[in-house]
DNA sequence: GTCTATAGGCAGATAGAC
DNA sequence: GTCTATCTGCCTATAGAC
């Protein structure tokens, strides 16, 4: 069963096709394919192909639903990215813990696009830029509101000892130090959680 | 004038040609080449075309001197590495000060492929993620040192600190937040490595 | 060692049948 | 809307002349 089909009510054509609502599940499950493919592999390592093929159809149905593929790239982190966030703990501890940890680096559940694409949107233009920093900003929100603290400087530290730390523990190849960067980042960022901001920010 | 004319004597070979020189020349100009265009647009971004044209010479050449592409990068990111790290301050201050700066940013003088590059090579296989490795620990040892203090976890929060901070404030569109991000990595780091590591690892 | 030429494959995007 | 077929272009790697 692939993974798709478990996502959704999904409506086999046949028995009912509310046509309208067919074709939305239908680019749901386009952008739920190319968010997993993407995150694993980055914007040049997926084809078109290679995404329809996932969610179940061919190359050539793919442009009824997206003009580009730069613009499924950014349509299918910001749809991953509020996919994972309806999942994330509303406790700050348990969401820090969560993302770094050695479960997100082995993709199986998925990784995060924020960290597993760091380096890749860099390369990329402003509208891919727009749709990362959207989401950036969202999860930024969700640790702040979640630790009961403004956004500030001591927020945007958590967040690149989050997102750096994955990427960079993902990037390592010796396991002993990718772990100890995960331990290193989870004790910084909550230790900096608890700092609460006044004499920090000096 | 080309950028690689520049940091070596470049011995013409009409004029001297001390054969295996030349090729050892020649090759660093390769690598040379590479490490500035991968770092700032990826493995799959930049074709062995661009490189050679860069080193002036043609594709053609490019196999006299590695074996393949990927050769080619795990080499040229520790080149690149080794080269920057000439530039580097001894001093810890202002080595994550530089680091963790808007001129690091954009990359006139070159970025570091430690950030550049973090989640491109979380994509690539084992030869890859080893050249990135071996450069992270020799960065991280700099680091260490340049603050008087033992490779530990303060150590890596600081490595994540500034190698996360410029991917994450290079990925972002929104330059005040890019900046805000640098220097809340910046003081976080500094911040960091005044406080010598006893009480802080618990 | 470096060149030109080319093999062989894959990618993004489009056209037209159904 | 989805399919197959195709246009067009670029890529890695190799072959062979000089």
């Amino acid at each position: 069963m692939k993974a798709w089909q478990s996502i959704g009510w999904y409506l086999e054509e046949s028995i009912m096709s509310w046509p309208s609502e067919h074709r939305a599940e239908t680019r749901n499950r386009i952008l739920y394919s190319a968010g997993e493919l993407f995150t694993e592999k980055g914007f040049s390592g997926v084809s078109i192909d290679q995404v329809m093929a996932s969610a179940g159809l061919t190359r050539g149905a793919f442009y009824a639903h997206f003009n580009s593929k730069r613009e499924l790239y950014a349509e299918a982190i910001v749809f991953r990215a509020q996919q994972m966030g309806e999942k994330h703990p509303s406790n700050a501890d348990a969401l820090i813990r969560g993302y770094l940890s050695t479960e997100h680096l082995s993709q199986e559940k998925g990784g995060c696009p924020l960290a597993f694409l760091v380096s890749d949107i860099g390369q990329q233009d402003q509208l891919i830029r727009e749709s990362y920093t959207s989401i950036f900003k969202e999860l930024a929100k969700k640790v702040a509101d979640s630790s009961h603290q403004p956004m500030d400087a001591s927020t945007l530290r958590i967040m690149v000892l989050m997102v750096g730390g994955v990427a960079v523990a993902k990037a390592l190849n010796d396991p002993d130090l990718s772990l100890a960067v995960l331990e290193a980042c989870c004790d910084g960022a909550l230790d900096e959680r608890k700092t609460l901001s006044p004499h920090r920010n000096k």
